[in-house]
DNA sequence: CATTAGCACTTCAACTCATCGAGTGCTAAA
DNA sequence: TTTAGCACTCGATGAGTTGAAGTGCTAATG
């Protein structure tokens, strides 16, 4: 890779990224004119294709990028700094921030909108959850309200109805004895035995009992679950290279496929914070996928939520203006 | 309208219902046999046609039914007892129904199986809400939970984090101040005087009075905003009359627009329970969905929830199967 | 008078064929 | 090493043809 070839590939890949359509090696000597023929940049490109970094989608045309050209242009040839200040300003609405999930919703939204790509969002899940502590509220005649802590500062809460009056004093009281056995315990300790237990020393409310194990279990489960948000799924329409419904279909079905959608994350980032991972076609590691890009990043929300951002967009994407996106989300997470 | 042309008619619409394609004369003698020929079939055609409740898409077609012959067969045509059981079944793990969202949520995927279209939950606005009263909840030593209970029976809860450590006294005191001042206000009496009132009173932490003032302020605001959840959306796929990108396009457009969503079933329902309401075609009100079918329901979740489900499919849909699911789900509510 | 056989007519979809333009690879010359 | 020039390839476009499906209408029928 001399420094023409390079310079013929970034033009190439410049080129399509903008127009879509394959890149003639006319087109490169009028307007990135290299001062030479369009017949050496002829030759640049058979060679250029014979190391792989582009293609020709049949023998008359001109070239596309492949992937691997697509990485060698992130990797080496990317310009950082192109990027209009306007374009990286990401503004929501951080009185939201109390709500994780409206927040999570409106950063996709917003960044779904800015990048003109769909974003993917998940919430993680954050290995074995413990109990913390939890707590009984009493709210009206007939209800209150269980408030789990979870050991990674979760909070969840569950509205109990039971059928007869439950005093204040003894919401107290089985708080104080759920406390004593439950905390620091795992979904797995959470069994029968010890259910039993508790209704044995409490026995005035064995069915109210059953159900705040019912509800631990469930929340512990929840856990292991992982939530996700799709947005800016109808970009796709925008890009002239999806014109076919067959390849609109395999996206949106994938898009649905939670166990797909854990996957593209799956293959992409370590636990590593700020570092935006890039992944291009086939790197992404699921076929239906092949023809996209997914740009990603560690994400850790209010609250010590952990979660995963990614920009899904087609291979040609804008990259410098998306990693750029991507890294003020992040700055402004950090501040 | 005679017996005949009934016959005719709803023969037609489950011919094109099952097979998406113009139905012709000789198609109607063949599976349907009148006792007729052809040439009076398509005399009798005529007729339906000039009735409006048919058409044909080139001159030298097969009829499909227009919008007013789909009402015809539904409020008069349709067969009510043909659907195997199995089909109504719809098995929902109960045990989610503690987590409106991931329930909502699980509905809306499960009716989308079942129906082979795409689902549409919204959790509806109900009108202005009320404080109905607040508790503070100390978790850590310098955490605590809002709880609120809304007029609506909603519980919403929020965490403070306070830089003081404030006792439980305090804790118990202040709830105590913001209850008297706070129960039944609605959005509009959440002044910023009030605001000062209690600070005066409580003088020993304004920012956490500020900060709770914020959130009841934000809470009572999303109750103005309709969740809405939809899925299913890759259904439309199979269905060979939205074989072209730009229908597709309109409609994930439609689907992914917040707006549009609530005009769908602003023009649908009343307040009324239980009644399942179909809109068909144009019938919608909104142009992108000319070629859809609504069949929607209100219903009311767990916890005094409102909402409306809808289940969206082409025109020609298969309307007694969905009728039947919407009304079993509706039963399995009321259980 | 309702029904129907028969036929002319219309339209769509699929196929072929020719043409054109864009772009390449290769050769030979500079 | 570069380049001018040319033959070649391929896709896209549009025109023309054909066949199948289905209708509407007319005249005959019971």
């Amino acid at each position: 890779m001399d420094l023409r070839k390079e310079q013929i590939l970034k033009a190439i890949i410049k080129e399509y990224i903008f127009g879509a359509e394959p890149v003639s090696s006319k087109t490169i000597v009028n307007r990135y004119g290299l001062n030479v023929s369009s017949a050496t940049i002829r030759n640049e490109m058979a060679a250029l294709e014979s190391l792989g970094y582009i293609k020709q989608p049949h023998i008359s045309s001109g070239r596309i990028p492949a992937s691997s050209g697509y990485r060698y242009y992130v990797d080496f040839l990317m310009d950082d700094d192109n990027i209009a200040d306007e374009f990286n300003i990401i503004d929501i609405d951080t009185s939201n921030i109390k709500n994780i999930n409206n927040y999570l919703k409106e950063v996709a939204i917003v960044l779904a909108g800015l990048s003109n790509y769909t974003v993917i969002i998940t919430e993680e899940k954050q290995g074995e959850d413990k109990i913390h502590h939890l707590k009984l509220v009493g709210l009206l005649e007939d209800k209150a309200l269980l408030v789990l802590v979870l050991s990674s500062q979760k909070v969840k809460d569950y509205v109990l109805s039971f059928l007869e009056k439950i005093s204040e004093e003894d919401l107290k009281k089985l708080t104080d004895i759920l406390n004593y056995y439950l905390i620091d315990k795992n979904i797995e300790g959470i069994t029968p035995e010890l259910k039993q237990e508790i209704i044995n020393i409490f026995p005035s409310s064995p069915l109210l009992v059953e159900e705040i194990f019912k509800i631990v279990l469930k929340a512990l489960n929840e856990e292991i679950k992982v939530d996700i948000i799709v947005e800016g799924v109808k970009n796709i329409f925008k890009l002239p290279e999806f014109s076919e419904v067959k390849k609109i279909e395999s996206f949106i079905n994938t898009l649905e496929d939670q166990g797909q959608l854990t996957k593209i994350f799956n293959n992409i980032l370590g636990q590593e914070k700020g570092k935006i991972d890039i992944k291009i076609g086939d790197e992404i590691g699921l076929e239906e996928l092949n023809d996209f890009t997914v740009i990603a990043t560690n994400c850790s929300f209010c609250d010590g939520v952990q979660g995963k951002i990614g920009i899904i967009g087609p291979t040609r994407m804008f990259y410098e203006k998306n990693i750029t996106l991507l890294e003020s989300l992040f700055k402004q997470k950090e501040e």
